[in-house]
DNA sequence: AGCGTCTCAGAAAGCCTTTTCTGTTTCTTT
DNA sequence: AAAGAAACAGAAAAGGCTTTCTGAGACGCT
């Protein structure tokens, strides 16, 4: 808890002082530096080496001003605090980060007003573009069109067709989880979902019944939308069980409705996988291994989602920009609740 | 999919449009619009409407570049994916933005050499300052006293007494959720907690003795060191329940490792909390509202640590360093798993 | 020797603001 | 009406870097 003010830190060397020592002019020294070839062999390695000796950074703040380039985009989340924005999150900064790109993190926190505001602020930061990530798949306003920088939007499509967004395969989800169920012999398959409010939930249900289709098959019983939660999972399980007692598989709309649809199957006797195959969405971790068997789930790649953003925000900023609702495949990754029907 | 390439958008305004448009000289147009007093007001006026006309925002590079201080920090994690991070980053980009600090994100990825990178590359940026962010309250190496700016670790101490860090105060953590479970008129106290090798479980199951210790009382039994999950929670109870039948509390070093305790002591027909309180850390509402019944929990007030972080960066920029490491207190939070004895 | 051609180094402009200083206008005061 | 003071506007420099253009030697050729 020492309290002290030290004194002014030594500010970093400039350009001016490495060619000081290097005996050039401030212009030579940014020639070696740069690789531009209008400077001897020897002069450039003295100007090398002053710069290292000095610790020589160049300052991208100057850099950026002349550029009109700043080698900085925004990443506005909506909601940190959901699962989902992170991952998003962590796929654009690892594709930025490789480059020479840095990233602004702002969280509008749902709100619009706070939104706007961080957008004004990175535009005054000259930001070359941004990513809009969402909380949820539904679409959401755009930002407009007349931003004078690219932006791309990432889990949560814009209402706008003319931006371009790029989103996880809900319905291809829906369809390889039956897929994967069906592979493993099981024809009497419920279908325990979420909200019905969202995109999401109503689009694995759509992807999914079409895949039954494809087989010749149906749900048992209609898909029972509730909440994302364990409770529901819960309670959807006990009335499922009560009507079709029959059923060998049952897709939740998430890990964390799979773990209360376990922990009732569990409890009326019916043994996962053997009788019944357990199946989630959100592959997460935390869950789908702590399960007990763990949860074979449907990974929405999501950090794929944020790379691909990444990318689409790059070549934007090159110049080609392209426009609509671009899906990425998402997988399924197997574990102890399903196995094939002995 | 739409693939085109548009013509370049116009460029944002600059002041010397603003001016322009107005019909003074720049000077004059910056000096309206930041309220300096040598201008009259209705040539002010004239400015500020040509600046609202043209969506003049004032470019932060060119200011940052002339002030020598560019309103911007770098927030270090080093590992995103661990849900510790996140809080923490809330609560500093809360901090920070509420300002007009504008925060880089970079992820470490727990790397040391991609830690450096991101510094290097921060630094080249001309931030005014870092926080690093760590994933587990034990001591990390510091970034070294020659940066040119002030740094503030949060979460993970540095181990450089003179750097500044903020961590949650674990042992203070143990401590109150055994007066809690005291409060509860428990007194059989077991705990089980996770991999010995966690400062922060050494930390706990210290706080926790200590609290005992002041009532006259022991645990039952060792702290049970093992793993930070539902399993290890799970076998650990069986263990416990052959040697200790009649515990009345369980105090767990995580909520995970709690919802694999109150699983086994339902199988072995122990009611909770009625028989055995149980208790967690961490407070994470996936797990302690779905569970059976909702779990009491110790929450680590982490976005508290990422905002006082935030705050102190903000005084060390300002020209006030502290050093040494502050904890900032925990608190429990009460749910249906304790409950007094009745 | 004189000319042209290279090669390399430096001067200077430009990116966008802010700020200081100078200069002009207007008003007050005697 | 003249002198002084005040109020306001603009020129210019600064901040760190890149780039273009100019200039100075060095070299080869006729």
């Amino acid at each position: 808890m020492a309290e002290a003010t030290r004194p002014a830190r030594s500010q970093p060397a400039t350009l001016s002082d490495v060619a000081r020592l290097a005996g050039v002019s401030i212009a030579t020294a940014s020639k070696a530096l740069n690789g531009r070839s209008q400077v001897r062999a020897e002069t450039r390695e003295r100007v090398i080496e002053a710069a290292e000796r000095l610790a020589f950074r160049p300052n991208q703040v100057a850099r950026g001003l002349l550029a009109g380039r700043t080698g900085t985009v925004g990443l506005l989340t909506s909601d940190l605090e959901g699962r989902f924005g992170i991952p998003i999150l962590m796929g654009a900064e690892d594709a930025f980060g490789a480059g020479e790109v840095a990233v602004f993190l702002c969280d509008a926190r749902g709100d619009a007003i706070r939104e706007q505001h961080h957008v004004r602020a990175l535009l005054g930061r000259r930001v070359d573009g941004l990513i809009v990530v969402g909380s949820r798949t539904d679409p959401r306003p755009s930002l407009g069109r007349e931003l004078p920088v690219p932006v791309v939007y990432a889990y949560a499509p814009s209402e706008d067709p003319e931006d371009l967004s790029i989103v996880p395969d809900s319905v291809g989800a829906g369809r390889i989880a039956i897929d994967h169920l069906l592979a493993c012999g099981r024809t009497r398959i419920a279908h325990i979902t979420g909200d019905p409010g969202y995109g999401a939930a109503r689009e694995r249900a759509e992807g999914a019944r079409a895949a039954l289709a494809d087989a010749g098959l149906a749900l048992v019983g209609e898909p029972r939308f509730g909440a994302w939660s364990e409770g529901w999972g819960r309670a959807a399980t006990a009335m499922l069980l009560d009507r079709h007692p029959d059923v060998d598989a049952v897709l939740c709309g998430s890990d964390q409705i799979a773990r209360g649809v376990m922990d009732v199957l569990r409890e009326r006797g019916h043994r996962v996988p053997e009788d019944v195959a357990v199946m989630g969405f959100d592959n997460w971790r935390v869950l789908t291994s702590a399960s007990r068997p763990p949860l074979t789930s449907v990974d929405m790649n999501l950090e794929q989602v944020g790379r691909a953003a990444a990318h689409a925000l790059f070549t934007a900023i090159a110049g080609t920009r392209r426009s609509g609702i671009e899906t990425l495949p998402c997988r399924v990754v197997i574990r102890g609740s399903t196995v094939p029907l002995s």
